[in-house]
DNA sequence: CACCTCATTGACTACTTAGTCAATAACATG
DNA sequence: CATGTTATTGACTAAGTAGTCAATGAGGTG
């Protein structure tokens, strides 16, 4: 399909994928032009054409690999999580996740864009391609590990799995935007905010009230 | 400022509005022509430039014609809220915003949309325009209402307004998002996710973990 | 070297679009 | 009614863009 792209060299591919990414993540599908894109990739506007047919298809395809890109990553991080405690786990995963999206900025930023927002006439490409990716590395790999004996009755492995997710997802999310203005290291974050997710972890395992 | 528009008859002011907050929901600000624009409303394309001068002035105006009217309508509904218990309370509020955002479909649509990806060029106007809205209906309003002699230490009011609002929020969105293609109504809907939110709300009140 | 095949170029077409402006219509006022 | 003022029109300009295609270059093979 792409074959034509696909067998040149690593780092022209490269350079290439490097440019689109960041011109679709930064301009939007519609506003980025392909004659920047050539322009910046030193190449001419027939050659791209070549590659990808029209300017759709590139789009789908930069998008495929960043999701693919990002996919692969977090599964792979993920075969090494070893808490044992579930809350700690889904920590673990949650920060994983982060980790790798805070790597990729430009790619997670595109794909979440894109996924949130798909450009008009592509809905469908768009949706059943990131599709494969939601919840491959969430509720599914941690409800497994979940030890149901522990939790109430009404305190579903997947509402908790749910709850606990999302929390964290936030409060990390909030706190990588503020910090990453100032050029901070994930790890550095991870130390300045590790104690509020711990907080918000005991709420949900303890419960907001006092015991009466 | 926009007086050459604002002094229409309000019918006309309504039809060109509903038009625009139509297009600009459904194709985006690039891919809106003003052209459809004024052909759909039957006007000039003339009048409407003299209206609004370019077309990111009248985007501007559009979104935060959208934006005062969600806001004003929620902060309306805000002033019957009755619930004494906290918790209630905080499922009243998600769920008058839920209404009104129902209510207001595209409008929404449109002010969600601008808010989390700001047509490039006019990131500054419309992050200082909707910021406006932000948390005004919710946690300072809710944080003056909290019996802190109920809660746990570590349960900060803050935390326990965030976690409720954001995962109940997130249930009512999902559901109605769902429902919505099956054309109910929003009581209709209400009745089928009150359960669901109840039991998340379980959780946070009382814990998920069994009691040793 | 001659020939073929495929990669690559970039000028060109056809089209869309934001924004302008001279002309005209509608209205107000003396 | 005459005259000035404001509302409205829509053809037009200028600029940009997706996609094409004839021409050229490069590499391989006999």
């Amino acid at each position: 399909m792409y074959s034509n792209f696909e067998k040149l060299a690593d780092d022209k591919k490269k350079r290439i994928l490097t440019i689109c990414i960041e011109e679709f993540a930064d301009t939007g599908y519609e506003k980025t032009s392909t004659d920047t894109i050539t322009a910046r990739a030193g190449i001419s506007k027939g050659i791209l054409y070549h590659y990808f047919k029209n300017k759709k298809n590139l789009f789908i395809y930069v998008v495929d690999y960043c999701r693919k890109l990002i996919g692969d990553n977090i599964m792979a991080e993920l075969q090494h999580v070893e808490s044992e405690d579930f809350f700690n786990r889904v920590k673990e995963v949650v920060l994983i996740k982060k980790r790798v999206q805070f790597h990729y900025l430009k790619e997670t930023e595109l794909v979440t864009q894109t996924l949130l927002n798909p450009p008009q006439g592509m809905e469908e490409e768009i949706r059943s391609m990131l599709q494969k990716n939601i919840d491959v590395y969430s509720d599914q790999y941690l409800e497994k590990l979940i030890d149901r004996s522990l939790l109430k009755e009404n305190a579903t492995p997947d509402k908790v799995i749910n709850l606990t997710m999302t929390i964290l997802d936030q409060i990390a999310q909030k706190n990588l935007k503020a910090y990453q203005e100032k050029a901070m290291s994930f790890s550095e974050i991870l130390e300045k905010i590790e104690p509020e997710l711990d907080e918000y972890i005991d709420i949900i395992k303890y419960g907001a009230l006092k015991r009466v």
